[in-house]
DNA sequence: CGAAGTTACATGCGCTCGCATCTAATGCAC
DNA sequence: GTGCATTAGATGCGAGCGCATGTAACTTCG
């Protein structure tokens, strides 16, 4: 096989994978739980960070997401009571955004179908 | 580290690299060559199938997009006189996809960026 | 044949996205 | 301090997507 055709194997062998998960959990977390994929990655990280209260631009870099995609996400979040904004004191351009309690809860429950499908997808293979 | 941190590693470092090349194959393919990487996607299985005219229903189901979204993507392709649609005999409802000299043109050059793109990226690892 | 169900594709709708731009706060030069 | 460039985040805009639905062509069953 030409070093093309295999390359183009490894790349719609990588969408396929990529897209059949990530579709999953889209659908799956909005059903169960009314968040979509992002909006999970969101809170997933603000739980991890917990106390070191992110800043929207750090959520914005680890997340492959456009800083405007970020913004509306908190919004999204913040208008669900999930997260709250918070100013930064020292520069006070920055916001804060912080994990709520029923945004901890809410990251729970969602966590559980989140890696019921991620254990299904990646477990076997890879 | 724990089965579930492990996963999650997995999981972001598969759509950070997804995302990444996806992002640059849209972006590149567009500016050098005003199609996009569906519509590229699109041409591609066009010009391998060649004269065995696809019809939609096939394209779709093999790029993972939905219905409606590859009708479009034709429909776009095909007001840049890229493909053509004709219907099919045996079944009315049917509709094929055909690539036209434009469209087998515009494709091999923008199958160079293409190719680029997926060697740089996919090329050491994996 | 004729009505009801199914299939293939097109299209209205609402959503999220990225880009470009706007606003406000900061930093830097002089 | 005053002015200009820079930075953080919000927002208007246009584009593509998926879902639900519409339309037309088949199919099935009586």
């Amino acid at each position: 096989m030409s070093q093309r055709a295999e390359l183009t194997d490894q790349w719609r062998s990588l969408t396929l994978r990529y897209n059949e998960i990530a579709c999953k959990l889209d659908r799956e977390l909005d059903e169960a739980h009314g968040v979509s994929m992002n909006e999970f990655e969101t809170l997933d990280r603000l739980a991890a960070a917990d106390r070191e209260s992110l800043r929207m631009q750090d959520l914005a870099a680890a997340m492959y997401l456009s800083q405007s995609a970020l913004s509306r996400t908190v919004a999204r979040l913040e208008r669900a009571g999930l997260v709250e904004r918070a100013l930064c004191e020292h520069d006070r351009r920055g916001v804060y955004v912080k994990i709520t309690a029923a945004g901890r809860a809410r990251h729970g429950e969602a966590g559980k179908t989140h890696f019921a499908i991620l254990t299904e997808h990646l477990g076997a293979d890879d």
